[in-house]
DNA sequence: TCTAGTGTATTATTGCGATAATACACAAAC
DNA sequence: GTTTGTGTATTATCGCAATAATACACTAGA
C-alpha cells in the first residue's frame, strides 16, 4: 500500500492521510484485520516527520477506524466499516461540488467539463 | 458579486478568494475594468478580518490580474485575460483529478461518479 | 471643505501544522 | 535475552493564516 501525499497542496498532510484510509475502507480497499503502513515507512517514503503520520493515526484511533495493536502496528478494526458513512457516495460528493462549482466559475460548458472527468476516471486506471 | 466563503475549509481564506477572482477572469464572468467587491464589505458580509481580503487582492495584484485604483477599488486589469492560463481547462483539471482519485479509492463505478457530477452542474446553475 | 468610501501599513497576539531530537513501552523473531 | 520493529510522549522551535485595533493616503460627492 502506498498513500498519495501532496506536501504543497493546502491541505495538512495529517488529513490527507486520515481522508485516504477512510475512503479505502469504505471502498473496502482496505479490510478489517488488513495492516497500515508503519509510521516510520510513511514518514520515510515520503520526507515527513513521523509524528505527523502518528497523529492522523491517533485520530483515526480516536473515530474507532483503526486500531493500535502494541508493539505491532496499526490494524483496520473490525467495525470500521459500520463506522464508515452509509453511501460512499457522500464521501465523494464534497469533491464533486467543488468542482462543480470550478467548473461553473469558468464557464465550461457541462458537457467539456463531464467529458474531461469522464477520461481522468477511466486512463488512470 | 458574492464570494463563496467556507472558513472551516481547509484552504485559507486569502487563497479561496484569489482562486475564485482568478477562474471568474478566466471564464469570463469578471471581465477587463470590472469592479470586485469592497475590502470593507466582503469582510464585513463573511465575518472575515479586512487585512486577509486585502491580502488575497495585493496578491492578485502581484499577479497582474487586477490593478488598484488608489482611493476607488480594485478594478481587473485590461491584460487579466492575457494573464490567465491559455485553456481554463487547465484550472478545472485538478478539481477534476482530486474527484477522480477518490471516486477510485471509494470503488465508485465511473459510471455512477459521472452521473452524480452531471447531476450536481445541471442542478444549481 | 467636509464626509464617506477606497486599499493599506503597522504592531501584537493567537492557533495550527509541521519539524527536530530523544526517549519510552511493547511485541515478535532469532 | 538481545535485536528489531511497532506506536507514542515530550519539549522546543518555526512558519503561516488569521485576528484585533489603529492610523494613514487617497478619491469622489454633497
Amino acid at each position: 500500500m502506498q498513500y498519495e501525499i501532496n506536501p504543497s497542496a493546502n491541505v495538512p498532510i495529517y488529513r490527507q492521510i486520515m481522508d485516504q484510509v477512510a475512503r479505502l475502507i469504505a471502498g473496502g480497499g482496505l479490510r478489517p484485520g488488513d495492516d497500515l503502513p508503519s509510521v516510520r515507512a510513511v514518514a520515510a517514503q515520503h520526507a515527513v516527520n513521523p509524528m505527523t503520520v502518528s497523529k492522523a493515526y491517533s485520530l483515526l484511533e480516536a473515530q474507532g477506524l483503526v486500531q493500535r495493536v502494541r508493539g505491532q502496528g496499526m490494524v483496520v478494526a473490525q467495525r470500521a466499516v459500520n463506522h464508515a458513512r452509509q453511501d460512499p457516495m457522500d464521501m465523494l460528493r464534497p469533491s464533486l461540488e467543488a468542482a462543480a462549482t470550478h467548473a461553473r466559475q469558468l464557464e465550461i460548458p457541462a458537457a467539456r467539463a463531464v467529458a474531461e472527468f469522464k477520461k481522468l476516471l477511466q486512463g488512470e486506471k
